[in-house]
DNA sequence: GCTTGACCCTCACGTGGCGTGAGGCGCCAC
DNA sequence: GTGGCGCCTCACGCCACGTGAGGGTCAAGC
């Protein structure tokens, strides 16, 4: 059987030593064997519980958590799906402060000043009030983790209600321009898409003009996102796919 | 001129009052004034750079670095710039972490044990231009599409109504395997969401599983997408996806 | 067989960024 | 005038390691 000594296995999955000797003090990861010498070695089944180890750490899990996660028996692909939502929501975080700095950025090229709402609104409650909060239930109770994966959908719900309020307005703006017979490669029609892409783009997933294209046919290619269009006005679904394109085509400049 | 007391900078920030005190300690952020009772008072300037300070922070920059960075005669937008580039390296790195997991699923799911290569590029330093090399190739390619574009162009409505009538097919499977409590990486919940592939692949465009992952994982990020499926029956946009990634797990061949 | 140098071991104290009281004063309302 | 909340200043605690000190181990080369 293959073993690996701590410099190895820390050059392997980009720790330190004294890291590898920490979890070892603490109980967290012991190596299954080791030398005559005493030296710490370190077996394939070792490498698997660190990998996990370190994928939670990154997500700045405490290491007791860790160690109630690792021994709850959970197989491995569970522990991989955890982690994968709860990077996921990470990156949502991150998006949310992209588009605060944005906003931010945008208050200051206009030389205004910031408002007590604003800041509150953009730095304030949204994160910790609530979020530690959350965030304290959701990692510091194990149990109530497993229901997490599904209560994921509610944890944004609050945000919700503005991101549909956003996307509301921006259907609206379709919709008054196709009502005024503007062209769907009108620049109203244009600046409607962009806006739309945008808000894609910081609240949900990033996309680019390319990516927007496809969003677009699939509008009218796919019923259920047809129907929403065309209900609110008919031949809207076609009006927006056009609108799309005719922005990517735009930025796709030199 | 309007002052703020230690709570009310702390609530409107996010932060706690010992984190303020620390700041003040050492210098950080000393409030500009005191009241006669030796209260801290924070003016706006107070808060406008304590407004960087979070930023900062929450991108994990020790303190000292935080204040070398607003002590360098910056100005605001200055510092937005560069803490909106900084937010979105961490927005690459988590990316990376998210294939990685992935990948890692994939193993998991086909049963093949780790290499050390794998390990290595999957979890140590090594994932760097790997996976910028993927992420063109995967977002980039934009040729095959422009077939699809003409072929949906072309459908009669009668096409529509058979289209339409064959993702209810899916959409019933869906429910009902659901219903019978199966889990969402159960074999009809996987073949459903197979067959869902095959019809978008058919119909619209070419859809091979990775990217099914994210129209997947759109089913619950979007709530247009959210509400149709959880109109037919609740927690059916999250079961969608996840039967979709356990297909698209299955299909990760070597 | 002996040195050399990279690697390993075990203490053990240091550090960053706060958390968490303890003990006490200030302020407003009832 | 007293109760309760908020503020103050110490000052120790904590986590996840960093950073030596002092000393054994191991393969390579002379």
């Amino acid at each position: 059987m293959t073993t690996f000594t701590v410099g190895q296995v820390a050059e392997l999955l980009g720790v330190t030593v004294r890291t590898l000797h920490h979890y070892d003090e603490i109980g967290l990861l012991c190596p299954s064997e080791r030398s005559a010498a005493g030296y710490r070695l370190y077996t394939e089944g070792d490498l698997t519980r660190l990998q996990q180890v370190v994928v939670y750490r990154r997500l700045e899990m405490p290491l007791d958590e860790i160690a109630a996660l690792l021994g709850d028996g959970a197989d491995a692909a569970a522990h991989l799906r955890r982690q994968r939502t709860a990077v996921m929501t990470r990156l949502g975080e991150l998006n949310e402060l992209v588009t605060a700095i944005d906003r931010a950025l945008e208050r200051e090229m206009s030389e205004k000043p910031a408002t007590r709402e604003q800041m509150r609104e953009l730095f304030g409650d949204g994160f910790k009030d609530e979020y530690q909060h959350e965030a304290k239930q959701r990692w510091g109770d194990t149990e109530a983790w497993k229901q997490s994966q599904a209560r994921t959908n509610r944890y944004t719900k609050a945000d919700w209600e503005q991101i549909k309020a956003q996307q509301d307005a921006v259907n609206a703006q379709f919709v008054a321009a196709l009502r005024s017979g503007e062209p769907a490669t009108g620049e109203a029609a244009m600046a409607a898409a962009e806006r739309a892409r945008q808000q894609i783009h910081d609240h949900f997933y990033d996309l680019d003009h390319d990516f927007h294209r496809k969003l677009g046919d699939m509008y009218v290619a796919d019923p259920r996102f047809a129907k929403t269009y065309d209900d609110l006005e008919a031949g809207l679904a076609q009006y927006v796919r056009d609108a799309i394109h005719a922005n990517a085509d735009r930025h796709a400049g030199p």
